[in-house]
DNA sequence: AATTACAAAGTGGTCAGACCACTCATAACT
DNA sequence: AGTTATGAGTGGTCTGACCACTTTGTAATT
C-alpha cells in the first residue's frame, strides 16, 4: 500500500547535513556553528527549517545556543538523551532493568580487556589507584569510569556514559569501607592479569551495593 | 558570572506543557494530539515555536506527524535513542575495532544471561534450534540475533542491530561445517547453564570466524 | 593618547501570514 | 448505488518582520 511512503523529512536532512558540515568544517566542542541565517543560505532551506533541526538538536543537549552569540557544538557530557526520555516515557521496570544490564555488560567487558591486555594492566597507574581509593573520598562512577576509559574503547565509553545518566543512581555515592577493600582486591586481580577473579569480585561488589541501597 | 542565567527557553516550556497536556488528557499510544494551529492557540505562542517543540520530540521518536493527518503519540518502542547514538556518537568512535569489542561484549552478555536464568535455558526452543543449525544453511548473524532476543534486553538488541550494520563483516556469511559443531555444543552448554563452558566455547568461535576471514 | 560612550552589525527568539501537498469526509453527479 | 469533485483540515516550508541581546568598531570626550 504504501509503497513510497518516504516523503523524507525535511529536517531531519538537515540534521544529518549539520552532522556532516560539522565534520568537515572540523568543529571541535565548544566551537561555533555558523549562524542560522547562514546555514538557511547554505543548505538552502529557509531559517525555519534550519530552526527546527536545531531546536532538535538543543534538546538533546547536542548543541548549546546563546542569544545574541551564536550556536555552539556542546560538551559531549551535557548530552540530555537519555534523561529526556525516561522522564518523557521510558519508565518501565523492563527498560530500567535493561538499562542496568547493558551497563554492567560494559563494564565487566572493560575489566575483561585491560586483564587480557598485557599492555594495560602493566601501567604504572594501578597502585597509585589503589592509594587514591585507601586514602581519599571517592565516588563510584568515578571509578568504573577510569576503568572504561583504560581499556581504550570510546564506544563503550560513550554508551555506557549515557547509560550511567539513566538510572541516577547510586552512582553518586562515595564508596563505602566494605566497597572499597573489595576494589582494593580486584584492581590487584585486573594487575595481575586474573579475569576470572576480577569478575567475581565485581559481581560481588554489585550484590553489596545493592543490598545496601534501594 | 552567568548566576541568573536563566532565560528559559520557550521551545523546552513548550515540550514540558505539552507533557502535561498529554497527560491531563489522557492521550494514549498511537493518540492524536491537537493541530499545530490548535496548540499554538491553547498555549498563546506562535505555530513555528510549537513546531520547534514537536520537531524535537520527533526527533527522539517520541511522537509521529503525518502530513495531512496529523500528530500522534509514537509507541514506547520507536525510541531512537540508539539511532541518535549512531548519527551523532558513534562517528567519532569510528575506530572499527571498537564497535567489535563492544558489540561482542553484547553478544557475551546475552550468552550470560540466558545460563543464569532457569526460566530461559529450560526453553523447549534450544533443541529445535540445534536440529535446525544441523540440517539447514544459516547465517551467523541470524543466530546470534537470536539469542540477542532470547536474552530479552531491548536495549541491548538494538545497540546490537545498530553496530552490526557499522561492522560490514563477516556475519552474513553461512556457518561453516566447523562452526557448526562449536555451536552445537555452545547451545548445549547454555541448556545446563553452564557458562563458563558457554564462554569459552564462543571465544573459540571468534577465533575460528577471525582465522577464515580478513 | 587613552578612555569612554554610543551606534551599528550580527545573532538567536518569536510571530504572523502565506502558499503547498496531502488526507479525509461529504456533497454532487452520473 | 457507485463514482467523482469539492472543500475543510492538517502538516511542511518559506518569507519578512520585529525584538532582545552581544560584540565590535568608531566617534566623542577627557
Amino acid at each position: 500500500m504504501n509503497s513510497t511512503n518516504n516523503p523524507k523529512k525535511m529536517f531531519v536532512e538537515i540534521v544529518k547535513q549539520l552532522r556532516q558540515l560539522i565534520a568537515e568544517e572540523n568543529i571541535t566542542v565548544g566551537g561555533k556553528l555558523p549562524s542560522e541565517r547562514e546555514l538557511a543560505e547554505r543548505l538552502q532551506v529557509g531559517r525555519s527549517t534550519v530552526r527546527e533541526a536545531l531546536r532538535s538538536l538543543e534538546l538533546l543537549g547536542l548543541i548549546e545556543t546563546r542569544r545574541g552569540e551564536g550556536t555552539f557544538l556542546s560538551d559531549y557530557r551535557k548530552h540530555r538523551l537519555v534523561e529526556l526520555l525516561s522522564t518523557f516515557i521510558l519508565t518501565e521496570a523492563q527498560s530500567k532493568e535493561d538499562v542496568h544490564t547493558t551497563r554492567q555488560a560494559l563494564e565487566k567487558d572493560a575489566i575483561h580487556t585491560i586483564c587480557m591486555s598485557e599492555r594495560l594492566n602493566a601501567l604504572h597507574i594501578w597502585d597509585a589507584f589503589k592509594e587514591k581509593i585507601i586514602e581519599e573520598e571517592i565516588i563510584r562512577e568515578d571509578i568504573i569510569r577510569e576503568i572504561i576509559i583504560i581499556s581504550d574503547n570510546r564506544l563503550s565509553l560513550k554508551i555506557w556514559f549515557l547509560l550511567k545518566q539513566f538510572a541516577g543512581e547510586p552512582y553518586q555515592e562515595n564508596l563505602k569501607l566494605e566497597e572499597k577493600s573489595v576494589w582494593i582486591l580486584l584492581l590487584t586481580a585486573i594487575q595481575s592479569g586474573e579475569e576470572q577473579q576480577a569478575i567475581s569480585l565485581y559481581n560481588e561488589w554489585l550484590l553489596l551495593i545493592n543490598r545496601g541501597d534501594v
